[in-house]
DNA sequence: AGCAACCGACCGTCGCTACC
DNA sequence: GGTAGCGACGGTCGGTTGCT
């Protein structure tokens, strides 16, 4: 862990830097959402999506947070984060770092502690959560360099970051641009402005079929299996965790998707039923029961339904049909292919499956170089902090 | 085939206890 | 008396099963 360092860098002591504060068992009958008191800050305020609570009654003002303070989240994930707005009060399990020396730049701080909570949060036993200590906080050490690195560290990962969020951005425009595509090419389909028939999904589609309720497992027996979770909400295959499973000759025949062939997801919670995708793997696999498989006169046309129903009007009709429902929503292989869609000439879809396969092939070198650029981010972090990096 | 109850993994938070 | 440590409660969510 503690490498030999360049010239005028040198390990140090965090708690001999900074000074941590913990948070407070502040009474949460005084919780509330409806912003009575001042903000607190809680675990999950360290991670985005969670509700602002406030907390309404009594309280020392040393716990209160101040603009730019690092905050570290000591259960669970060990997040640390910039706090950023109106000074706030810290609930207990969130710490506050306060550099005290003029050696250490807070930002540099951030960004070494980043990488080295991790480390230790992948170190950590635990029974059901993870939970970090006062004490273990106090053995950090950190690799310090002159002040003028680390100004020039910091200002490299900035930039880097930035690159990151800009390739980001990137895919987004992608999936924006599958999705104007269409729009451009068929119109918006409640408009109908190309004046092209106006028929239903069954009028695309020769068979439906229900995939197997069989037990999957996780140990590779067998073939693979798709399941709802493989399919993304933009109809994008994430075939990342598969399961598997044991098919006996009849069994094949029924329940295996081919190349071209267009999956439902029938059965999920009301915003992600429909969500459907276009088989475009060369080996067969199997798939569940809550996914139905459409197959159709051909691949293109498969193409095209799944653009129609990831199209923010195919969402929305989606979403529509399944309204009435509490919890699980369900769309069956009938109803599906009683959606509305429009009817045009086959020489149309062809050039927009064309141009599909063209974007996607994009997509996939793009998906590349975005991994590339997280490997070299995280080499840069490692770098960075172990003085490798040429400045 | 349709549906909802059930299951279990996940994990943030509570609050008891030991210790200074 | 206050704080740090930590076991476990319980909510949530994705997925599965079993009843009709």
């Amino acid at each position: 862990m503690e490498n030999k360092l360049p010239e005028g860098w040198e390990w140090k002591k965090l708690s001999d830097l900074a000074d941590f504060f913990y948070g407070g068992a502040f009474e949460s009958s005084y919780f509330n959402e409806d912003g009575k008191g001042v903000k607190i800050i809680r675990i999950r305020n360290l991670k985005q999506g969670f509700t602002e609570t406030y907390y309404a009654g009594e309280y020392d003002e040393s716990y209160l947070v101040q603009n730019s303070d690092i905050l570290i989240g000591m259960d669970g994930e060990f997040n640390i984060v910039k706090w950023t707005g109106k000074p706030a009060l810290l609930n207990q399990r969130v710490c506050k770092l306060i550099i005290k020396s003029n050696d250490l730049l807070p930002d540099f701080a951030y960004r070494s502690l980043v990488k080295i909570l991790k480390d230790i949060e992948d170190r950590t036993a635990f029974v059901t959560v993870k939970h970090l200590s006062a004490k273990h906080l106090n053995t950090i050490k950190i690799p310090v360099p002159p002040l003028e690195t680390q100004q020039k560290i910091v200002s490299i990962l900035e930039k880097a970051e930035e690159t990151k969020k800009l390739r980001a951005q990137a895919d987004e425009l992608t999936q924006k641009l599958l999705q104007s595509v269409f729009l451009e090419m068929f119109g918006d389909p409640e408009k109908n402005p190309y004046g092209f028939k106006i028929g239903e999904i069954r009028d695309l589609v020769i068979e439906t079929q229900y995939g197997t309720s069989k037990k999957a497992n996780e140990e590779g027996r067998g073939i693979p299996i798709l399941r709802m979770n493989n399919i993304t909400y933009e109809g994008n295959w994430d075939l990342s965790s598969l399961k598997y499973i044991e098919l006996d000759h009849k069994e094949m025949e029924k329940y295996l998707v081919y190349k071209g062939e267009l999956l439902f997801n029938r059965t999920n919670s009301k915003e992600l039923v429909g969500k459907s995708a276009v088989y475009r793997e060369e080996e067969p696999m199997a798939f569940a029961g809550y996914l139905v498989k459409l197959i159709t006169k051909s691949p293109v046309i498969s193409e095209f339904i799944a653009g129609h129903l990831n199209s923010k009007y195919g969402k929305m009709y989606l979403e529509n049909m399944a309204k009435n429902i509490v919890g699980m929503a369900n769309i069956n292989a009938q109803e599906v292919q009683r959606i509305p869609i429009v009817l045009p000439p086959i020489e149309t879809i062809e050039k927009y499956s064309r141009i599909v396969e063209q974007i996607r092939k994009n997509k996939n070198s793009q998906q590349q170089s975005s991994l590339e650029i997280n490997n070299l981010f995280n080499t840069l972090m490692q770098k960075a902090f172990t003085g490798e990096l040429v400045l």
